[in-house]
DNA sequence: TGACTTTTCTGACGAACCGTCAATAATGTT
DNA sequence: AACATTATTGACGGTTCGTCAGAAAAGTCA
């Protein structure tokens, strides 16, 4: 009984785990059902069994990148010490993420074609909105800190998470805006992250939040926390 | 001679209008060759002659996107003054062509999934890097107009478009996640459009962007040139 | 006009993929 | 060992892609 269901449990996530690998290297078009039964020398209808269709094989891969990224959220907020570092410790998360963890970013965006999203099963989609929601707590918290030290005054009408929308918006805007424009050099951004960077940080000035610093005491500090969150994110699988 | 070229001229946009009608309607994969053909009313053969591939035609279709942005930026720029609200205006011209004109914006999205860009010709790829490229130059045009007029001073180090490239990220970022995150209002982010209006008022804040007006004077004028670019941007089409 | 070349159009075709399901094999139970 | 349950298989019908030889239409010229 528990050997066989031990096994079933195993295979799947060889499945995960090729599929990532083969939507890495080759996009969302290499990934067939086909394809992925005669890698992993079973029948189609075996891999059915697992997930009913192509679509929540990436939606259960996006899940786990989502939980990485909240994991690293967590890791960056305890790294740093006061409101303002630590907001900014998410920010490098972020960074760190999307660039060193490229392959989950990148199983995150297609979660984010409709066609994808809409036809993973609801329990996934409530397991990936709750994942979401947990990541927003962090950095919403975050920011209600801020507020109760006094680092920070958040103006009338503007919530802690509609606060945190705006760097969400920043940070995942750009890094889209990276990975699928071929050629951000060719019109005129040499250095988009650094140029990132450094809208944050004026971001948060404008809004305040203190202490002040100069740009680059933070990111000065900034790269010491980065191999924290490095070492972190890599360990742990 | 002549006659016969444009009516296969004419026949071209009615499939790009047919596409287009598909694909907002139902989404990218509803869209497929043969249903194209059925619905024209003549074989699949045919239209294979207008377009090598699907995905030259979600590229055709995105490229008029790009281009109806652009004109929406050319328009935005001339109908405010000073430097400041010219930029601010811009921003508008965006959350409008993502919402008023969210068909373009969604096709626009589709051609940032690499499958698509990379299947699409070398000769529109350079067509929409150029439009890319263009749109860019209008807003970094603003920004040095405001260097030169002393209303703004750049740090050393960061591109008029680097500088750019923020609030670029800012605005598209909120527009995909507004377009593919389906609850925003469930994890606290009520008005995410008039959220993100507020982070970019702030981040002009912190760049020192003169001159400086309260946030609802900005909105107030906003409200009107609004009108006018939603005036413009249904009527050229 | 009629015989021709050239261009445009057609739809049957092979290949790839999806998801199903009756039949078969393996495992668990008594 | 006989039976029940669960897991696995791969052939199948259906859909889409992109091709291409041959049919149809348009253009050319005596």
């Amino acid at each position: 009984m528990t050997r066989k269901q031990r096994e079933i449990q195993e295979r799947e996530q060889q499945i995960l785990a090729l599929a990532r690998a083969i939507l890495v290297r080759e996009g969302y078009q290499a990934l067939s059902m086909d394809r992925l039964a005669a890698e992993m020398e079973y029948a189609k209808g075996t891999i059915y069994n697992h997930f009913p269709n192509k679509e929540e094989i990436v939606a259960a891969l996006a899940l786990k990148s989502l939980e990485k990224r909240r994991k690293m959220f967590e890791r960056a907020a305890l790294l740093a010490q006061g409101s303002r570092k630590r907001m900014t410790a998410i920010g490098c998360a972020c960074d760190i993420y999307a660039s060193e963890c490229c392959e989950h970013f990148a199983v995150e965006q297609m979660l984010r074609i409709s066609a994808i999203w809409e036809k993973s099963s609801q329990t996934r989609q409530k397991l990936i909105q709750q994942c979401e929601f947990r990541s927003m707590s962090i950095v919403a918290g975050i920011v209600r800190d801020a507020q109760a030290a006094g680092d920070l005054k958040l103006p009338v009408g503007l919530s802690a998470e509609e606060f945190v929308f705006g760097f969400w918006s920043l940070t995942y805007g750009s890094h889209a805006l990276i990975s699928s424009s071929p050629s951000l050099a060719e019109i005129g951004i040499e250095n988009p992250v650094r140029s990132i960077r450094y809208h944050g940080w004026t971001l948060m000035n404008g809004f305040g939040w203190q202490p002040l610093e100069t740009f680059e005491q933070t990111e000065a500090w900034t790269a010491e926390l980065a191999e924290g969150i490095v070492k972190h994110a890599h360990e742990d699988e």
